[in-house]
DNA sequence: GCGGATCAC
DNA sequence: TATGGTGATCCGC
């Protein structure tokens, strides 16, 4: 009885959701040190909205699965020789290790806030201000915004509020791409096989170049470095290791086992790629935090192989990642997006104005498809709702299909459950027998 | 093949 | 007032 004489907020935020509220770049470098304060902020900003509504039935959703893997953990955990488990999990990472390779020289070099830093080139008044890039939500913010918590991915008003004097700067992709190619240029000449990973970083085994230069590792890497500062007036950071496991920032790694493996001990395993935002939760839910902590769990961890992937797990618990690289699938993709906004007074709930607006987004997109001579053999409809639930709806063809327009409209329609409170409705055309991409057209209604 | 979820940048 | 674009992969069905 004495507990309900004081009963806990109306609905407060769980610290999960005000965690996912955040978003999913929180470990950026170059962030403010108190994020809780932030955080709130953030969860202020967003209450009540539809976004936020969102946000909390997938929190939900989240925690309902975490809550069935526990289960499924101590099923799993019963009756069994946790021991004998551990020793052949413990073989497996005997067998890793035997096989760990320290002979590649690996370097992950990646832009510095890059397209901020390529704005600045064109507008040095911005210099030491803070200032955001994009419209609506930002791609990425400078140095001097992320001391406000600041960030990628982060909509425009909410970074406002963190920072009252943001500057918010539209966003020119054809100049990040010129710069990109420039910078990439200079990365090839220390390993013409590069992996470009994005349109600012890329992997580089520079190991046959620091031999024919008679160069170290640390020394190549300054110099390339330097390189780049001289002929972009960019800087990029770097990590140097034996794999392509990056470490944050710029970083040398000693190439023996102890080092990485101390190294790996404490990091939070959130900083793996591959690991987000959903997977630090559940990792966390079985207590692992660090990479370290992955050795404790092993039994778990083999006992739950099909959630968690252990083999993924074991290697980046030993730090070892592949040392090959090799420059991306060579496949053309060329993709032409056209784009339409349309801003209506209200979300659109009649049927046919919401036909309309699709046959509008098909009309659009038999021109593009004509003007490139492109088909494929799968169309895909999507569109999320004002609730911002997405759905995808598809449907594959044993021919080519035709892109003109009557005939996309009948697919879409087809395709489109009367779903109404549209946002957004987007058509694909998938041309998948060469695993190829395609064509995107976004329409923008409400 | 389909649809949802997750992730990276 | 208001929460992106693009591309990829994986899993369960
Ligand atoms: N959610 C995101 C993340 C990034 N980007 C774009 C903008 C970035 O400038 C670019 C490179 O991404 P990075 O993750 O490398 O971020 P930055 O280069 O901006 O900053 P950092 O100095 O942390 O590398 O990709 C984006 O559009 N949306
Ligand atoms: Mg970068």
């Amino acid at each position: 009885m004495g507990q309900e004489l004081n009963p806990p907020n109306p609905s407060p935020d769980t610290a999960s959701l005000v965690k996912r509220l955040a978003g999913p770049s929180t470990t950026k470098a170059g962030l403010a040190k108190d994020q809780s304060e932030i955080n709130r902020i953030i969860a202020e900003a967003s209450k009540g909205s539809k976004f936020y509504d969102n946000e909390k039935r997938k929190d939900k959703e989240l925690t309902e699965r975490i809550n069935k893997i526990l289960k499924q953990r101590d099923d799993a955990r019963q009756g069994v020789d946790i021991s004998q488990i551990e020793k052949s999990t413990d073989h497996t990472l005997d067998q890793l290790e035997s096989h760990r390779d320290l002979s590649q020289v690996i370097v992950h070099v990646d832009m510095d806030a890059f397209y901020a830093n390529v704005e600045l080139l064109h507008n040095p008044e911005l210099k030491g201000k803070p200032f955001g890039v994009g419209a609506g939500v930002l791609s990425t913010a400078s140095y001097d915004a992320r001391k406000y918590g600041v960030r990628s991915g982060m909509p425009g008003f909410i970074a406002k509020k963190l920072c009252p004097e943001l500057i918010l700067v539209n966003i020119n992709f054809t100049r990040y791409q010129e710069m990109s190619d420039k910078v990439m240029d200079i990365f090839r000449r220390y390993d013409p096989n590069m992996l470009a990973a994005g349109c600012d970083e890329g992997y580089l085994n520079i190991t046959a170049y620091c031999e024919e230069h008679n160069l170290d590792p640390q020394a190549c890497v300054q110099e390339m470095r330097a390189f780049v500062h001289k002929e972009t007036n960019l800087t990029v950071s770097a990590g140097i290791a034996p794999n392509k496991n990056k470490p944050n920032g710029q970083f040398y790694l000693p190439f023996d086992r102890e080092s990485i493996k101390s190294f790996m001990q404490d990091l939070p395993i959130r900083r793996i790629p591959g690991v987000g935002r959903v997977n630090e939760r559940l990792l966390d839910a079985i207590g692992i935090k660090t990479c370290g902590d992955i050795y404790t769990h092993r039994a778990t961890l083999s006992l739950m192989d099909k959630q968690f992937g252990l083999q993924f797990l074991l290697r980046i618990h030993l730090g070892i990642a592949s040392n090959v690289v090799e420059p991306g699938k060579r496949e053309e993709r060329k993709i032409a997006s056209a784009k339409v906004h349309f801003r209506t007074f209200s979300t659109l709930s009649d049927r046919q104005q919401i036909l309309n607006k699709l046959e509008e987004v098909a009309a659009e997109l038999e021109d593009d498809t004509e003007r490139n001579g492109w088909t494929g053999k799968t169309v895909t409809l999507k569109y999320k709702l004002n609730t911002y639930q997405v759905y995808t709806r598809a449907k594959s063809f044993d021919r080519w299909i035709s892109t003109k327009k009557d005939d996309l409209l009948a697919v879409c329609h087809h395709l489109w459950q009367y779903h109404l409170l549209l946002l957004v409705f987007l058509i694909f055309i998938i041309y998948r027998s060469a695993r190829n991409f395609c064509q995107a057209i976004l329409c923008q209604l409400g």
